[in-house]
DNA sequence: GTTCCTGCAAAGTATTTGCAGGAAT
DNA sequence: ATTCCTGCAAATACTTTGCAGGAAC
C-alpha cells in the first residue's frame, strides 16, 4: 500500500485529492502503529507547519465513510486508524498500546470453514477479525 | 453468574463491597447489552434516584482494573462494559450497536491448536478474541 | 463555475480530578 | 479507627459544528 494507491482510491470514491487528505494518509502509512488523530497531527506538524486539528478529525470521518481507511477496535476511547484494508487481524499487546497488523490466509480458511459447519443460530456472518492479545519478544542485539 | 458471585468477586480482590458497586454491577448483567456508562446511570436512576455520574465512572474504572468487569473493544470512542469474565466472543451488529456475547468451546480449541503449530515469530499469544461481524435474523412471529 | 475542502473559534460530549463528608471493614 | 467510597462541581480530553474563504474538478 502507497500514496499512489490510495490517491486513486481517493479518486474512486468521489473525493478530491488534495495534499491535506495526502499528508494524513500518508502519515498513517508511515506511523504503522494505528495512530490516533493526534498522533497524525503532530507527525504532520513536524514537516508542514499548521494543519487544523478540525481539518484533520474530517478527513478522517470522511475517509472511514468512504472505505478508505477503517477504525481499529480498542478499549480506549480514543479512535485509532488503518490503512489497511484487506482482511487482516491485529497482533494487541498486552504491555502498551501497540497495535500490529496480522495476516494469515490458511487462518482465515480455517475459521471459514469452521463456521460453514458450525452456524451461529439466527446469525449470519459477514467478516470475522480475529484480537491476538499477547506480548512481544524482546530483540536482544 | 448472578450479582451474589460478584459480591464474593469484590471481596476477593481487596473491593469494598459497596450498595452503589452492587448496583452498577446489577445493572451491566441486567443490560445484557455491553451498556455504556451513560445507559448504566440511566437504568439505575429508574429505581434508585440518585446516583452520581462521576461515582459510577469511578467505580466502572475500579472495576476493570481489577478485572471484576471488561471492557469491550468498539470502534466508538464511548466505553462499553461486560460482566462475562469467562473467555468468549462477541457478534457485532453490521446494522446496530449491539454487541451479543458468543461462547464456542470447539472454536476455542480449534484457535488454541493453530496457533500451537503455527506459531507468531516474536510474539507470545496470551489470549484470542474473535469479532464475529453480521446481522442478526428478523423473528418472525 | 460549482462543488467540495480547509481553517478558525466555539461548542459538545465523554470522562477524570480534587476535595470534603460518609460508609464499609 | 482506618481505609476506602461517594457526591458535587470544576476541569480536562477528544471530537464535532458553523461559517467564510479557498482549492480541486
Amino acid at each position: 500500500m502507497n500514496v499512489n494507491r490510495l490517491k486513486d482510491k481517493l479518486r474512486e470514491k468521489g473525493l478530491k485529492v488534495t495534499p491535506r487528505r495526502l499528508l494524513i494518509l500518508d502519515a498513517i502509512l508511515k506511523l504503522d502503529t494505528h495512530p490516533t488523530a493526534e498522533e497524525i497531527i503532530k507527525f504532520i506538524g513536524k514537516r508542514n507547519p499548521k494543519i487544523a486539528t478540525a481539518t484533520v478529525y474530517k478527513a478522517l470521518n470522511i475517509l472511514v465513510s468512504k472505505k478508505v481507511i477503517n477504525k481499529v477496535d480498542t478499549e480506549s476511547d480514543i479512535t485509532r486508524y488503518d490503512a489497511m484494508t484487506e482482511t487482516h487481524h491485529h497482533l494487541y499487546c498486552s504491555e502498551s498500546e501497540r497495535i500490529v497488523d496480522f495476516v494469515d490466509t490458511g487462518l482465515n480458511e480455517m475459521i471459514k470453514h469452521y463456521f460453514e459447519k458450525e452456524k451461529i443460530p439466527g446469525f449470519i456472518i459477514e467478516d470475522v477479525k480475529l484480537q491476538i492479545i499477547g506480548k512481544f519478544e524482546k530483540v536482544n542485539k
